[in-house]
RNA sequence: GGGUUCUUAGCUCAGUUGGUUAGAGCGUCUGCUUGACGUGCAGAAGGUCAGAGGUUCGAAUCCUCUAGAACCCA
């Protein structure tokens, strides 16, 4: 290849696009099991509908890097994708969809309706798994999995069936969150507390029979309606006489009694308080302590019902709201009104605020069910990462109560449960549910074929908890691949998700799911808001990988991910990730460019090595090993900033153009051995970055030799790390030709003398080799230079002194010596600063006889390097006086 | 109210079990059409590591308190 046939700029879009098709079409990332070690991740199932946001794309770049990272370390890895039916998200969807046509879902039936589910899943569903496959995801495509798969349906089913078996399951008429959006209730891990600015009413009851008042403060006037009682605190004195007497609810004039509870705090508000059982979790307490009646004022989706005085019948309960107060301020009965701040709690798919509401519902015992979850967390067979979410864990664990797993909804899994409708030949026992993964034939009581199954479905994260080990669907593959080696999920579903995951693999299957739980860290925007739609500031995943590329943004968004904490994120940070893929790209075209003119040839790849080779080399397996290291203890920021520093500044900065010294030079061997040293080492950097950027590695290994077709850099392996490489003889050589170039460029810059000008350098050192010489002529751009242990320093010169080497550049005419007085000043206050610290250390007798003497040894040569430097800058300095 | 986490350069963040002259990227300033790259190269400026105590020969790092921020659970 030649330079003009290498674009001077790399372009994300052509490449991507071309081996995201070449991996598919060659099935690259499928697996079956063989004799090898898996390493097996499940993908957190997105909802099928949904569309991939800036967490995904770090969730899963995650993941990815992790599957490749492994493949490339000789494992059989297996990423199982698929996608979650999200029973409520799914259904409402549905359902506005059929309402801009005017139709309800009770119109046409379940039957119905569901086959409008699917069409939407269909058309829908795939366009996350797209988008997976955009970034680059090496999923294993051929297992693509749903949770409403036929295996997978029957699975939950069972589930269900086992644990009611096991009296771990039970029904219940409780009082439940309700989101009267979707008309179901959710669980309490579904309701979400926002602070909103409210007002608090003071109603003003009459107690009968009296001219007294009870003055009760509410943050939600209209549920009066539904008042059965007043409480107050048994010991307020304010209210022990009224206490047994009752009130006369303004509007309602229903008699209710005043009666004293623990419960009520006497510095809230007035001290007493107006008691609605039927729709407050609190007062629903109360009421069954003290016998109230409860009085269910809203129909299913909120709006008042027939209990409640005919002109507020039907109304949304914020305008029963606002009628009621116009009413009460009317009467009179309305004493105050004050803004108020209160938490109130919102259904987190439906929306709006939730409803506490009484209603039949089915329960998951959960007591017994989280102990030896809880144990394997804590005794390390389970580990997370960051590992403090060990103790969240932990607090929800041992808080946990029963979960409510039916919706009422009709998308999702049915519950497998029948009744008796029967007829006359009915008996007592069959009222008793029927629970049967199949369908039963007949009542076992009556014989009744008349039997009507519980119209609910279960809990979505009911499903999504059998994830890990249901995804498998046969024998051998669930003996193979499971339990999982790797989970990867943002910390918000650890209750939804992972909790309840770990809960399955115990109780199913007596074994842990996972062994390793990754929580990444949380996306926000630049303000450090969260990511929301209301708000539009998520960037849209797919517009940043056209304008950037997938590789840029994967890059960029483990480059800026610190640990265990929130990113700050937007996309223009994708520039990081894009300027690093053009430098790679350039680095490549360079090498390239070179290899045209130049043939490379295997026998050269150890002939004429210099120290410049070996520091490399020694920085390769360095950086290797660091490399391994972050990535083993699940720090992908850390590798990240390893590549990056190694890339760029080892490989491009320093190695490069010191190797153009000897790639410019007239001897041919010395140019292979040169190229095909460095092409060799080329490759093995892009493998190493390769489960970061997967497509420009791709493209760079595809043409920098000759591959097999259908082959990958991913099916490449990285290397052993071999620590005798690394070569602190060519390290130290190494750092002194930087030293010397370093001080000589910051002379350069100081003087501003331009990079034009030649210049010629005097260097007072013990012995310099020829190569040596050459290299920092090359970089300092220098057109002579002397050097000799006992050199004088020139006159009128600028001067440089570093370990081991005083640097002279002299500089008749083009010296401004205040300048340079200045410049060799500072260097003298600066190490002076530094020997401070040090002879304070050393002079102190506790650091010299309690510090490890390494450490004091350390201490005493740096004193001894630093007042050397200082001599040699202070002759320098008077030298100029 | 309980819990978790955080506070290091103008901004975003590194800093492994306590021992460096406290680092990087972006931004800023200066110079550069150097035969891979201006999505680049070279150089520079910029920090009493939130504050106060304590442990230690030694603290950005460990402990306590204070101030502030975020999240989770009630």
């Amino acid at each position: 290849m030649s330079q003009n046939e290498i674009p001077k700029t790399y372009s994300p879009r052509d490449s991507e696009d071309k081996w995201s098709s070449y991996w598919l079409e060659n099935k690259i990332f499928h697996s079956e099991p063989d004799e090898k070690e898996p390493f097996t991740i499940v993908i957190p199932p997105p909802n099928v509908t949904g569309i991939l946001h800036i967490g995904h794309i770090l969730n899963n770049t995650i993941q990815d890097v992790y599957i490749r990272y492994k493949r490339m370390l000789g494992y059989n890895v297996c990423w199982v994708p698929g996608t979650d039916h999200a029973s409520i998200a799914t259904e409402s969807k549905v359902v506005n969809l059929l309402k801009e046509n005017g139709i309800s879902k009770y119109d046409i039936g379940r039957e119905e309706f569901l086959k409008h589910c699917w069409e939407w899943t269909e058309k829908y569903g795939g366009i996350i798994i797209n988008q997976l496959k955009k970034l680059g995801a090496s999923c294993d495509w051929e297992r693509e999995r749903f949770t409403m798969d036929d295996h997978y349906y029957k699975k939950v089913i069972e589930a269900f069936v086992t644990l009611y078996n096991e009296g771990l399951i039970y029904r219940g008429y409780r009082m439940v969150n309700w989101c009267p959006a979707s008309k179901s209730a959710i669980s309490d891990e579904e309701v979400e507390y926002k602070t909103v600015n409210g007002k608090l009413w003071h109603i003003r009851y009459l107690v009968e029979g009296t001219q007294e008042h009870v003055i009760v403060a509410t943050t939600r006037p209209e549920t009066m309606l539904g008042d059965t009682g007043i409480a107050v605190n048994p010991n307020d004195e304010r209210y022990k006489n009224l206490v047994g007497k009752f009130v006369v609810l303004p509007i309602v004039g229903r008699r209710i009694p005043i009666f004293a509870d623990d419960y009520v705090d006497m510095d809230f508000g007035t001290g007493a308080v107006k008691v609605t059982p039927a729709h407050d979790v609190n007062d629903y307490a109360m009421g069954e302590r003290h016998n109230l009646e409860s009085i269910n004022i809203f129909n299913e989706d909120a709006t008042t019902n027939g209990n409640v005085p005919e002109e507020f019948q039907e109304l949304d309960r914020f305008v029963a709201r606002k009628k009621i107060v116009a009413r009460l301020k009317e009467l009179g009965d309305l004493v105050k009104e004050e803004d108020y701040q209160n938490k109130v709690g919102y259904s987190q798919r439906g929306g709006v605020p939730i409803e506490p509401y009484l209603s039949e519902q089915w329960f998951m015992k959960m007591d017994e069910l989280v102990k030896p979850a809880l144990e394997v967390v804590r005794d390390g067979q389970i580990k997370f990462h960051p590992e403090h979410w060990i103790k969240t864990y932990e607090h929800w664990m041992t808080n946990i109560r029963d979960w409510c797993i039916s919706r009422q909804l009709w998308w999702g899994h049915q519950i497998p449960v029948w009744y008796c409708v029967g007829d006359d030949h009915c008996k007592l026992e069959c009222k008793e549910p029927i629970v049967s993964v199949e369908r039963p034939e007949r009542c076992p009581h009556c014989d009744s074929t008349n039997l009507r199954q519980e119209e609910d479905v279960l809990d979505t994260w009911a499903s999504s908890w059998l994830w890990a080990q249901d995804v498998f669907t046969t024998e051998e593959e669930q003996n193979y691949y499971y339990p999982t080696s790797l989970l990867v999920t943002a910390p918000d579903i650890i209750f939804f998700w992972v909790a309840r995951m770990i809960i399955a693999g115990t109780h199913f299957k007596n074994q842990i799911p996972f062994s390793d739980v990754y929580f990444t860290s949380l996306i926000r925007d630049e303000q450090g808001r969260k990511m929301s739609k209301s708000l539009g500031n998520s960037p849209d995943p797919i517009d940043v990988i056209t304008e950037y590329g997938a590789d840029a943004l994967r890059f960029t968004i483990n480059y800026v991910a610190p640990i265990g904490q929130d990113v700050l994120f937007s996309s223009d940070k994708c520039e990081i990730g894009r300027n690093f893929a053009n430098k790679i790209w350039n680095a490549g075209r360079f090498l390239l460019m070179n290899a045209d003119s130049i043939q490379k040839d295997q026998y050269y790849i150890d002939k004429h090595i210099d120290f410049t080779d070996r520091w490399i080399i020694s920085r390769y397996y360095d950086s290797l090993k660091r490399y391994k290291y972050s990535l083993d203890n699940f720090d992908i920021n850390g590798a990240t900033k390893i590549l990056y520093s190694f890339i760029w500044n080892d490989f491009c900065d320093w190695y490069i153009e010191l190797a153009k010294n000897r790639l410019y030079s007239d001897d041919e061997e010395v140019k292979v051995a040169v190229i095909t040293r460095s092409l060799n080492l080329f490759e093995e950097l892009l493998k190493m970055l390769h489960p970061i950027m997967p497509f420009i590695t791709e493209e760079l290994w595809s043409v920098i030799a000759e591959r097999k077709k259908g082959d990958s850099i991913g099916f490449a392996l990285l290397p052993e790390i071999d620590e005798t490489k690394i070569d602190a003889k060519a390290i130290s050589d190494m750092t002194l030709i930087q030293n010397i170039v370093t001080a000589i460029r910051n002379i350069r810059g100081e003087m501003n003398i331009p990079p034009s000008k030649k210049i010629n350098v005097e260097l007072k050192i013990e012995s310099l080799e020829q190569n040596q010489i050459d290299y920092i002529k090359l970089l300092g751009k220098v057109e002579s230079l002397n050097h000799s242990a006992d050199l004088t320093k020139p006159k009128t010169s600028a001067s440089s002194v570093v370990k081991g080497c005083e640097i002279y550049i002299p500089l008749e005419g083009l010296i401004d010596l205040e300048v340079e007085r200045q410049r060799i000043d500072k260097e003298i206050k600066r190490i002076e600063g530094a020997l401070i610290g040090v002879e304070r250390k050393l002079s102190n007798e506790k650091f010299v006889g309690r510090a490890p003497t390494d450490v004091v040894e350390k201490e005493k040569t740096k004193k001894a390097d630093w007042e050397n430097s200082l001599e040699k800058l202070r002759e320098i300095f008077a030298d100029l006086s």
